[in-house]
DNA sequence: CTTTGAACCACAATCGATTGCGGTATCGGA
DNA sequence: TCCGATACCGCAATCGATTGTGGTTCAAAG
């Protein structure tokens, strides 16, 4: 490892003390130093290619210009891109995120949360929200800045980026009302997560509204397997089958399809469903899949300015960022039979 | 922020030097100290709640315990689950895992390398790679750490974790062979990645085993859109059109299936098509694409493990580990008409 | 009873930056 | 000529850990 040069390399190349060096090449002091002077720093620290060490910047400052994102499972499809648009606002501003997964798991969550605050991350963006989530209590109690992405945890007073889940929702039931359709099934994500809560409420309040009959039931996670599983619950049991079904999102929805299939049923011929992210290739799946758009890298984004404000100027407003979605009709609803 | 306890403070109350309390926390120097005063400065640590402040350290030792992880795009499929296996094996030796894109700009990727260096990790894992990589080769020269996975860069030392392309193309054609194919393209990536050299070459060697003549077209980047327009091309030139085609990955395979789509063909009864990296759902796509199984997990697993033997040991051999691949029959490709 | 050596631990330097404080030089005004 | 204000910059402490060096204690060996 070849040694780069140090703070004291470019103090003693420009004649100048170490601290003169550090203030004529930091903007905010910049103008306690001559300009000549600052000049000829500046010169020198270009000859030498220098640049600081953050380390030692980080020791000093207590800030590591690092924050810790914390997701359930970087594979789910709709992950990449919040971390693409957290990325996009942070690193022109000095940032890096370091990632990690908790597979859902509580307990690897606070390992995870703890090791990356011994590691002195500036704050935390967590997609990890659920009720319960005592990790956010914690860190909220702690005085450590974080918000939340995608989902948020009910009590905890931290800012949060979220979609208009109720307005997809909606969207998505007027849709299938205009089709026809009048017998619908909602397959609510597992209880806890605020997005679950708040699909399924509209899904109810607006069924109320349309005068129609919606069932809500609820799965075991947000997974293929679990919405399979449900569906073929549904499907095996008596009484006449919903025409529809709202999933909670387009994973839950690949599972109805592959419940459809092993049933015989068409979709959307005998039963149409519509999911909820408009996952990357959602519109390639048999048959492509009308869903609802969530705009996930923005809400990255919208997340890591609510960090960067609360970091950089103290900025701790319990702010709910509301992003609209868009209803994507593709081939999976069509008229009822 | 509340202020966390230092080694100072542990000192203190277990009342011995700081020198010693970090002496006895400290594995590999646990045993220069008395096994009761060990006793005594870990009961003192854990009633404070004490864990080291990890940018001290880091100043100290000259080591960030973090690793750059330098990708294209996240969002393509294949990424997350390369990054998941090199977290899966970074995490639990302590280290963490910086991951950044580059959206295939030579120019981003080197700012934020520098980036990277100035915060001191470790060591990097390129994504990345390409003939005329020439941050690589800087880095090499630098003595800087790194590996590369999935891909190489032509020409420089650093070991790297990759799957068995040549398997996987000889598996496709011999499937395809089977099925009565003769007239097969090979929608090749782009030139100056290893992958498609490889997988370009060991298509036309094999074609000649075969005593079959097979076509490489190139494409443009490995995209849907790439593969859509290549395949355009081929279905709108004069002469017979082939009956199977070799996609370069997943990405170009779902271009063809679009191309097929728009120019009325049927995918596989009238030409059939084969992937390669199974990307997640492949399975689910109109139809289930056959394609080759690579372990990207384990790929970024086995990378981070060179990584890490080469940070920790010194171990720097330019050593290629090579995985196999396999072969996922599903339902893009059949007998030829 | 002295010497030797091992075991244990304290001291202080060190990593590379930032920053409060104080000293010097310069200049204008009285 | 002297004083005070201002601008500039050096000094040294500091962040919180790690680690080389050396001193003390104690037991065994001579």
């Amino acid at each position: 490892m070849s040694s780069r040069a140090t703070i004291a390399d470019v103090a003693r190349l420009a004649g100048v003390h170490p601290g003169t060096v550090s203030r004529a090449l930091n903007r905010k002091t910049e103008s306690q130093v001559n300009p000549e002077t600052v000049g000829r720093v500046r010169s020198a620290a270009k000859q030498l290619g220098y640049t600081p060490n953050s380390i030692a910047r980080g020791l000093r400052t207590s800030s590591s210009m690092t924050v810790g994102v914390i997701i359930p499972d970087l594979t789910n499809p709709i992950f990449p891109p919040i971390v693409r648009g957290i990325d996009s606002h942070l690193a022109p501003l000095g940032y890096s995120a370091v990632v990690v997964n908790t597979d859902g798991s509580d307990q690897a969550e606070r390992l995870l949360f703890e090791s990356l605050v011994q590691r002195q991350v500036d704050g935390f963006i967590f997609a990890t929200g659920h009720s319960g989530h005592s990790i956010a209590g914690e860190a909220y109690e702690r005085g450590i800045r974080a918000v939340m992405v995608n989902r948020d945890s009910r009590g905890v007073p931290f800012p949060a980026a979220v979609g208009d889940d109720a307005q997809g929702i909606r969207e998505s039931l007027h849709h299938l009302w205009n089709l026809g359709h009048r017998r619908i099934v909602h397959l609510a994500g597992p209880p806890g997560f605020s997005t679950s809560q708040i699909r399924a409420e509209s899904f109810v309040s607006e069924c109320a509204v349309l005068g129609i009959q919606g069932e809500v039931v609820q799965t075991a996670a947000y997974s293929v397997e679990a919405g399979q599983a449900t569906m073929d619950l549904i499907l095996e049991r008596p009484g006449p089958r919903p025409s529809a079904v709202v999933a909670g999102n387009d994973l839950l929805a690949l599972g109805v399809y592959h419940s459809l299939r092993t049933h015989g049923l068409r979709c959307p011929d005998d039963v149409s469903v519509v999911g909820f992210n408009d996952m990357p290739f959602a519109g390639d799946f048999q048959p492509p899949m009308t869903t609802v758009r969530a705009p996930h890298f923005e809400l990255g984004a919208e997340a890591a300015r609510l960090l960067v404000n609360q970091i950089e100027h103290s900025i701790l407003t319990a702010l709910r960022v509301v992003l609209p979605v868009e209803l994507i009709v593709r081939a999976s609803t069509g008229p009822v039979a």
